[in-house]
DNA sequence: TACATATATTCGGATAATCGAATATAGTTT
DNA sequence: AAACTATATTCGATTATCCGAATATATGTA
């Protein structure tokens, strides 16, 4: 039995992926998981420039991963669902698993 | 206080994400999550290029998501670590409640 | 060895992502 | 209104990704 070839939620699934695949984007989702956070606040904590960072909060809001809510002249963003921290955390164990059992290959063939 | 720079791990994370970040990679996740599948059945299951499922099985592998191993002329695929599924399940459950709260909103101001 | 099957790779072109730099917009204060 | 602060957007160039088509490699078999 063929499966269905990929519908609309697999795509929406994918821009989520691709929402996430950036180191900066993942920075800025951690520092959210802690508390909200104004544009600036971000730029200082990460060290980059305030365009850089409006540019990856907007394609997380694209996403539906994070929310703006207007404070004065600021904008504080939000992360919207923490789940999305267990997701990284899960995706971050995995990998480190992943380089240790590489790791203990190399070892095993006499490579350490 | 400043946080570290993008370290090593953080674009280590980023490369996972990005080999989730397509629709038929993420098929054939779901697909292989099954059962372990020659590169031939998956492309007639997913309806795709033989050639084009052995690319994206690359991308998997390089980033550990998957593992081969030959079956005589053949070569079968496995999933290596199954939390990836959980990962990919909780992604989209917090894709679907995000809908479904855009969807209400929508209702609530009269546009359903 | 020759042939068949299964898988992997390369090439070229199209599409998309990212960044720095400059600029535009929105809200606040005087 | 003018000046200021915070945020967002645009532009142009660079780099990365993806695909179809063609081809190469590897294993098994006659």
């Amino acid at each position: 039995m063929a499966y269905p070839p990929l519908h609309e939620l697999n795509l929406l699934h994918a821009n989520i992926c691709q929402a996430l695949a950036d180191p900066k984007r993942i920075l800025i989702l951690y520092a959210l998981a802690d508390e909200p956070r104004h544009v600036t606040a971000l730029a200082e904590m990460l060290c980059l420039p305030q365009p850089t960072v409006s540019r990856h909060l907007r394609i997380l809001r694209q996403q539906s991963l994070v929310t703006s809510e207007r404070d004065g002249t600021a904008v504080v963003y939000s992360l919207l669902d923490h789940r999305i921290i267990d997701v990284l955390d899960t995706m971050r164990q995995v990998m480190v698993d992943a380089l240790a059992r590489q790791s203990n290959l190399l070892e095993d063939n006499g490579f350490s």
